[in-house]
DNA sequence: CTAGGGTTAG
């Protein structure tokens, strides 16, 4: 069934207006064998596609060589040189005249001439010459004015024209329309048909097919519709170009279902008809329609056109079907398309979007012109496969190649820098954007923003979108999104509060927000949002729902979590992901296991991820048993390779357990090299279980994976301190000094009445530092008298006990926990979270608290929750 | 008489 390329001829049977003439542009050769039956036989030589030139010309017809008539007849002579094609000569002679013998049709026909050519200079010189000469622009010589300059492109003057003429020929109108819609002002050309109904023209089936393009183009389905109405009563709906345009039209407003009725209702389709539906399928997400429907044409002895394949080939990089792209490809290499730059680009781009690199450049390399789209469309290529160092590479290529970028290549490379993190690459981007002066432009901008975010630095995204003149919802999106995830959740709030008093947040806000008040535990602010999702209902969006759970996962409560949890129909992997993540967090290991059967029960099937939440949860309940199951069940049942997250897991879970060898044994059998999460697993089961000896040697591994990261150097030297090894502890401090590094501050914050109160460790500056000093020390003496005893240990410092004691009550969450009790009602949880780990003295104080004044508190430190009730706290002492 | 309907990249 191969195929050749269809030359789209004008057509057909149905047609009112048959385009039988051989075409106003291509009518040299008639007028040349006209021409040559006239006795100059020394010309008939000439190619018919030759320009006659000036000086040839000149010699035969100038009126100025004619013998008798000295009334020469200017407007026959002018004529004859147009009938020639020869516009300079028709321009010359119409100078030469005496002004007063030109005759309006002889300006028609330079006019035509101008137009066929599409020589606005020309057709200019003409109508100045009508200006100065006294000509009266009637209906026939101004419609040719309006033709003239609608065809060369000068709607602006043409327009004027039009105006003055008031001409009710329904060809000028259509004219104009046409001429608007050509240049993207649909807005105008509905003006026009406006117009034209209310002045009565009679319009015909050029008119429907122009507006309905307009209506297509500014998404007005309604007056689409009316259209088709008006239309069928007009009798135009048999009319086969009309109903490839209504098929069009109703393809653009995604009713696909009124297209194909419209299709197969069409007696005689024409490959337009066909294209039109396959193309109009793929667009609207049905490729595999697409390529059925194609299939059909071909049976039906229809040939494929360029336009065909261009589309076909999209719907085979939407699938994913090379082998279907291939065929077209040979087809299309037989039908002489290659040598098309549309083809090849959309070729190039299937191949790239199946993953056939090599394949895309292939085609690259082959072709001879290469536009803008074709570097774009590989830079996309490279930038898919994660070699945004070679996107990047090709970007600078093609500018030295003299192709200038635009907004698409631009947003392209910037996202080959985001995936690469490479601020560097997108600096130098930005610098190109301001030479090139595309800043101002939205999508750059959105992308710009995008890139710095990616590239962790918001300073110079908020740079950016302070500078944007307009904004739109994802420029907002990116911003609160790039705090949020670059750990600035005051500034995504602060932000987020901006956005709503200028727009409405959609979704994506939304999912962007929430763990803004997650990482800061701010119940308040959650709760805030979670109204404003109900309120707008947002909760049906998945992404939204699925957040919203983890927000209260992360603010402490986890039981209204399962509430919204258990209210979301359709639950997806991350739906349930961050439920088992949730339950492990607060240590209830064995809800997490229950949700995570009740996942794969529902035919979910857990990824990497959910096997991290899901040993993550059984080592912070010490599930031990349970842990190894599940690392044997990711690995036999569900094919997913351990990586070093969930390693870390196994280890933890065993020197929780106490079985300290066996987890150095099993670090020590890893397939994969250990990092320093893994060797800190050990570690702090070391100093749960006293073992100095080996939590020396593994700290050897640490500090030389991470000589940086101070909470191991405190994790040894907890551990000598609760051997009372003072003299290694002093010896670990003098090496953290040496090295300049400081112990990170402890930090703890608390949300009361809206507001979140923050308190550093031993820092006695706040408004109401007195009263919660007092409070503390009659609860130390309290806990006294009641047999718990400090543990002076934690302090880290080898001083008398009573010193100790001081430093223990300035730890920021004791202070933080104190200003609760102070300042919340009565029976309200006490919230509190904490940048770092929670200390031993402050654990043991919480539960005395939660005893004594019946309060319950919820600690999130950088770990994990911790819940104090009745003087127990759920971790068990796994922490 | 002259014109119209389907075509690539984020």
């Amino acid at each position: 069934m191969m195929i050749l390329m269809a030359t789209i001829l004008p057509s057909k049977l149905s047609l009112p207006l048959n385009n039988k003439k051989s075409g106003g542009k291509h009518s040299f050769q008639s007028k040349y064998v006209f021409f040559s039956n006239k006795p100059y036989p020394k010309f008939a030589p000439l190619s018919p596609n030759l320009h006659f030139s000036y000086d040839t010309v000149s010699v035969i017809t100038s009126p100025a060589q004619s013998k008798d008539n000295k009334i020469t007849d200017w407007n026959t002579k002018i004529n004859e040189v147009c009938e020639m094609g020869n516009i300079d000569k028709a321009i010359e002679l119409l100078y030469m005249s005496p002004k007063t013998e030109i005759e309006s049709r002889t300006c028609c026909s330079i006019l035509q001439l101008s137009a066929e050519l599409k020589s606005l200079q020309d057709g200019k010189k003409v109508h100045s010459f009508i200006c100065s000469s006294g000509i009266s622009i009637d209906s026939v010589l101004g419609s040719k004015l309006v033709f003239m300059y609608v065809t060369c492109g000068d709607l602006r003057e043409g327009r004027l024209i039009f105006d003055k003429i008031r001409n009710e020929k329904v060809f000028l109108w259509n004219l104009m329309m046409n001429g608007y819609t050509k240049i993207g002002d649909f807005k105008e050309s509905v003006s026009l048909f406006r117009q034209m109904l209310d002045l009565g023209v009679e319009v015909n089936s050029h008119t429907v097919s122009c507006i309905l393009k307009c209506f297509a183009a500014l998404g007005s389905a309604k007056e689409g519709k009316w259209v088709h109405g008006f239309l069928l009563k007009l009798g135009l709906g048999s009319y086969n170009a009309v109903v490839n345009s209504l098929i069009a039209f109703y393809l653009k407003i995604r009713r696909v279902d009124v297209a194909r009725k419209l299709f197969d209702e069409l007696s005689d389709r024409d490959v337009i008809s066909w294209n039109s539906m396959i193309s109009g399928y793929v667009a609207n997400g049905f490729s595999e329609k697409g390529v059925e429907l194609f299939k059909k044409m071909l049976y039906s002895g229809v040939d494929m056109d360029l336009a065909t394949m261009v589309s076909i080939l999209q719907a085979c990089a939407n699938c994913g079907d090379v082998s279907l792209g291939r065929a077209v490809h040979g087809s299309g290499v037989k039908a002489c398309a290659h040598w098309k730059t549309t083809f090849c680009n959309t070729l190039l781009d299937m191949y790239a979007k199946c993953g056939v690199l090599d394949g895309a450049i292939r085609v690259f390399d082959l072709m001879s012109v290469r536009t803008v789209v074709t570097w774009t469309s590989l830079i996309a290529a490279y930038a898919r496969e994660g070699l945004s160092d070679e996107a990047i590479r090709l970007f600078h290529e093609m500018d030295r190649e003299g192709v200038s970028p635009d907004i698409f290549t631009i947003t392209t490379v910037l996202h080959a820098c985001a995936c690469n993190g490479s601020l560097e690459n997108g600096k130098d981007v930005h610098n190109y954007i301001r030479e090139n002066d595309m800043q101002s432009n939205i999508f750059v901008c959105n992308a710009l923003m995008d890139m710095y975010a990616k590239c962790g630095s918001m300073e110079d995204a908020k740079a950016v979108f302070l500078e944007m003149p307009v904004k739109d919802i994802i420029s907002w999106n990116t911003m609160i999104g790039g705090y949020s995830k670059n750990s600035l959740p005051n500034e995504a709030l602060s932000l987020f509060g901006d956005m709503v008093l200028e727009m409405k947040p959609d979704g994506t806000t939304l999912a962007c927000i929430l763990p803004a008040c997650a990482s800061l535990a701010s119940l308040d602010r959650g709760k805030e949002v979670h109204g404003h999702i109900l309120r707008n209902g947002f909760f049906s969006d998945q992404q939204v729902a699925n957040a919203l759970v983890d927000m209260y996962v992360k603010c402490g409560v986890p039981v209204l979590a399962r509430l919204l949890f258990d209210m979301i129909p359709t639950k997806d992997l991350i739906t349930w992901t961050v439920m088992i993540a949730g339950y492990g967090m607060h240590g209830f290991g064995n809800n997490a296991i229950t949700t995570f059967n009740e996942m794969r029960q529902a035919g979910v099937e857990p990824d990497e991820v959910s096997f991290i939440s899901i040993l993550y949860a059984c080592s912070h309940s010490g599930l031990l048993d349970e842990g190894w199951r599940f690392f044997n069940i990711m690995q036999d049942e569900c094919n997913v390779k351990p990586k070093l997250e969930h390693y870390a897991c196994i280890v933890d879970l065993l020197a929780r357990s106490g079985k300290l060898a066996m987890a150095y044994k099993f670090i020590k059998s890893m397939p994969i090299e250990p990092d320093a999460t893994i060797w800190g697993a050990l570690l702090s089961g070391c100093r749960i279980h006293h073992d100095v000896k080996l939590a020396e040697k593994v700290a050897e591994h640490v500090f030389e994976l991470e000589p940086e990261n101070t909470g191991y150097y405190v994790l040894l030297a907890n551990t000598y301190a609760e051997a009372e090894k003072w003299e290694e502890v002093k010896k670990l401090r003098q090496k953290i000094g040496r090295r300049g590094l400081k112990k990170n501050p402890g930090c703890s914050w608390i949300e009361v009445k809206s507001k979140v109160h923050i308190f550093l460790a031993g820092n006695s500056s706040h408004p109401q530092a007195k009263k919660i000093e007092v409070l503390l020390k009659r609860l130390r003496s309290k806990m006294k008298e009641e047999g718990y005893f400090p543990k002076t240990r934690y302090a880290l410092i080898n001083a008398d006990s009573l010193q100790k004691e001081t430093a223990l009550c300035g730890h920021s969450e004791k202070l933080a926990m104190a200003f609760g009790i102070l300042n919340l009602p009565p029976g309200r949880t006490i919230r509190v979270s904490k940048n770092l780990r929670v200390c031993g003295d402050c654990h043991e104080m919480a539960k005395f608290i939660s005893k004594t004044l019946g309060r319950e508190i919820v600690l999130r430190d950088s770990n994990r929750f911790h819940h104090f009730k009745d003087g127990v706290c759920c971790c068990r002492g796994f922490w």
